[in-house]
DNA sequence: TAGAGATAGTTCAATTTTTCACAAATTGCG
DNA sequence: CGCAATTTGTGAAAAATTGAACTATCTCTA
């Protein structure tokens, strides 16, 4: 199939599957179908045949995927096999949470630096995690050979840090500020709002038990006062 | 407009709405059009405006919405005005700073429970909340009117912790585990996954410097061994 | 109070994403 | 070896989502 642009959703799944993968080897099987995954791990199985075509030819009709022999593709392809460099902008509780959380859950990116403007945060460390001074960013950025930011200040404070990581030329970004971001076209920025996933919860929960996502009624029009 | 099924994507975009709102509510603006939301914060105007109609006229033509009432509205749609009881399933470091941090942005939920299998940890307390044997998880659900569940379990443990979260009756989970679960119906499930967002960046980075999203070259042909 | 200007609500077209269904490829058995 | 059983990869249909354009409505000014 084309190797185009790939989608996001695409991507994302890749992710999925990858972890549905570990699974199955560390059950010892050896082989798996599209079919067998989807019902193992509710997924569809052309979607995942599909996602999967983009990057190559990975099974063997017949047979279906060499658990191994994917494992290794995806992660390939997900650019899991380099190191990658990150700091956190924030050491408040999120942004400790968050360098805990990654530290803990070993992966190819590794976080290297904190940052505040904290008179009373800068100079200490988190674990073994400097915290620095926002002000000098740029150089411990260069210093650290940082490739990856993430945001964790409040969202009052986020574009204004966003275009300090992108001046210094930071191409990825994750940002846990619940706000809409401008960004360059060149940047990729990940976004995780845990304040959209609760009031989706909560839109749910305030829907009169039916199916998901139903509406019952209209709220009246506005008038000019 | 017709208001039938709402799609999640829509509702999300309303939590993001009211955070705007908030924002010019705060700088003491008044009214505010589609197009002048949408230029403000890198929206697309006819979406806002689409997005709005699905729960009834909030604007005004020729002058725009007014940034109270619909704030007023957008909480009222989205459940924000009615509280929430949640408990949290797993008090190891995610689990702990979710709690931590639900508590810290007051919002409709209240964190009320945690829950674990560890001894060392039952009967003590985060902050002013109790951890509590996951074994008495339906009595305490009962006795403290809880009606929201995270799961900050590790994936291996998620699917049954959310078996126990529908046997008791709880409709609306977030979900913090890695992995696929399989629920019924009835059940709201929102999965944040931090692990596919840090994946998503790895992609990113993995691909030589053009515009996000391209691929290059497709992997070769698995054969038989 | 009539007309110009602004802007919401709506319809329709374009795009993206998912799903279906089938041809092509591979294996294993008789 | 040849045929039945699998299962991939893919083209095309269907569904969902987005975006643009249009119409209706409201305000304000003269």
């Amino acid at each position: 199939m084309k190797a185009d642009k790939i989608s996001e959703l695409t991507t994302n799944r890749l992710s999925i599957y990858l972890r549905c993968l570990n699974d199955l080897a560390a059950h010892g099987i050896k082989t798996i179908s599209s079919e067998g995954l989807a019902e193992r791990f509710h997924l569809n199985s052309a979607q995942i045949r599909k996602d999967l075509a983009y990057f190559g030819e990975f099974g063997v009709r017949g047979v279906g995927y060499y658990v191994e022999t994917l494992q290794k593709d995806l992660t390939k392809i997900l650019g899991l096999d380099t190191e990658h460099r990150v700091c956190i902008i924030g050491s408040g509780r999120l942004g400790t949470a968050l360098a805990d959380y990654y530290e803990y859950t070993r992966t190819n990116f590794s976080v290297v630096a904190l940052f505040d403007t904290d008179e009373a945060k800068i100079g200490q460390k988190l674990g073994n995690v400097q915290i620095y001074d926002i002000n000098s960013f740029a150089e411990v950025v260069e210093k650290e050979g940082i490739d990856v930011a993430v945001i964790a200040v409040p969202s009052a404070h986020a574009q204004s840090v966003l275009d300090l990581i992108t001046s210094v030329g930071i191409k990825a970004v994750m940002n846990f500020a619940p706000i809409p971001l401008k960004i360059d076209d060149e940047i990729k920025l990940k976004t995780v709002d845990l304040t959209i996933s609760l009031e989706s919860l909560s839109y749910f929960l305030a829907q009169p038990a039916q199916e998901t996502g139903k509406i019952v009624k209209p709220i009246e029009k506005n008038r000019r006062k």
